[in-house]
DNA sequence: ATAACATTCAAACGTTCGTTTGATACCTGG
DNA sequence: CCAGGTATCAAACGAACGTTTGAATGTTAT
């Protein structure tokens, strides 16, 4: 290689490069849909330079989601820690714990410059991914920030169930990983102008609203229906 | 063949077999995971019956969503029909509402047997499925059960702003989508025992609790951030 | 019985897949 | 200047893919 362009250029810059074109051909065709010829056509690298810099095919789609997945969830517990720091003996709202959750996807989200939204509709799909490997991953890089959130909700909810608590959990994550998948098919629905691009602001107090209304629902007739069963 | 199993062979065994053994497939492995040698030879049909019988792979898709969704959005249709018709000139309340979309797929949900259940994850995933083919077709099948839905949540939130109700709708096929499709997932959350399968009445009474109290949440602060916009 | 039709079957079609190879260019430390 | 490690490259590997073919078989109607 030229011997100025080669100065100019960044330490793992094929690896990155790599990376980003993952990132965004993934998320168009799935893994399995995006053959390894268009990736690194897409990336501007050799096809060998995969297997080179990481090994497989398999390896490369756990390094995309390493790459922003672990900083992320990081961030989600630091949020937390400052949040419960903040309130001192006092348990937080839970409207903030939900918030602090929320904040490193939404964040994401809105940086769409650099492939950040697009790794998040990656990842809101990957939960329901058909390949067993990528959904174990998916599960492992998440489990330490879900432990901890886990705990906090069951602080800051005291009176809420234990099961009742995982369930309405379950739906939470269901409800950020769809809205955050499915960001074309909003407009199905709504029939709403596709230039209503999502406003992070504007979704959290949203989201936010819905999720809090929702962990915190009276528990209605499943006393009873458990009861009856 | 012989004429004696001929004789006791239903019209259309083969496609029935290749639809069974695509949808039992398409779910553990997805589309593209999924090889016409594979499910032809878990069908125990010849590898051409598919392209015989559907046209192609991408037609057999099709025929498998449509086998199922089409009777479950009529018959979602009727529910909401026959609960407007009990009303009378009231509003129903938004829990029956949500209760009336709910019905079909929880039913299917508890028919493991059949493959119902089955095709309730299949089609929680395809939702976000990469292909846009497959992502239009689900959003085609769907429009007219949608479009009901949306008039009717209309009619019972008249005091919610539409923009909002169209979100709030797109929160609640999430949470209902992500919830089937991720059956597996819950455990990884919850730590819960996998022999607690789903009791379709149970997870209807906490689904109705969620989804009502996040469709009746307050406004909060979004007026404010909308305002300050 | 026989012609016409519907279905099944084994075999092969051309293409594309993920991966590997061995040669070549590059930078770096001695 | 040159040996040694790192990275890139064109080319090829065998395997698996969806689909097509044409013969064989079974069913139905005349």
């Amino acid at each position: 290689m030229n011997p100025a362009l080669r100065a100019l250029k960044p330490p793992h810059e094929t690896r990155t490069r790599i990376l980003d074109a993952a990132e965004a051909l993934f998320m168009q065709h799935g893994f399995e849909g995006t053959s390894m010829r268009l990736l690194t056509a897409q990336a501007g690298v050799n096809l060998a330079a995969v297997n080179y810099h990481f090994g497989s095919k398999d390896a490369l789609i756990e390094a995309v989601f390493r790459r922003r997945l672990d900083p992320m969830n990081a961030e989600r517990i630091a949020e937390l820690d400052r949040l419960e720091k903040s309130a001192g003996a006092m348990a937080p709202a839970p409207a903030d714990v939900i918030r602090a959750f929320l904040r490193a996807s939404l964040l994401m989200i809105e940086d769409a410059k650099s492939g950040g939204r697009n790794f998040i509709r990656l990842l809101g799909r990957a939960y329901t991914e058909p390949s067993k490997p990528v959904r174990l991953l998916i599960g492992q890089l998440y489990a330490p920030a879900m432990e901890r959130y886990k705990a906090a909700f069951e602080r800051v909810l005291p009176e809420l169930p234990r099961d009742e608590l995982v369930w309405r959990l379950h739906f939470m994550f269901g409800t950020l990983a769809y809205t955050l998948a499915a960001t074309d098919t909003v407009h199905l629905i709504a029939g709403c102008k596709p230039e209503d691009r999502y406003d992070a602001k504007l979704l959290e107090e949203r989201l936010t609203a819905f999720l809090e209304a929702g962990l915190l629902a009276p528990l209605r007739g499943v006393c009873a229906v458990r009861k009856a069963a």
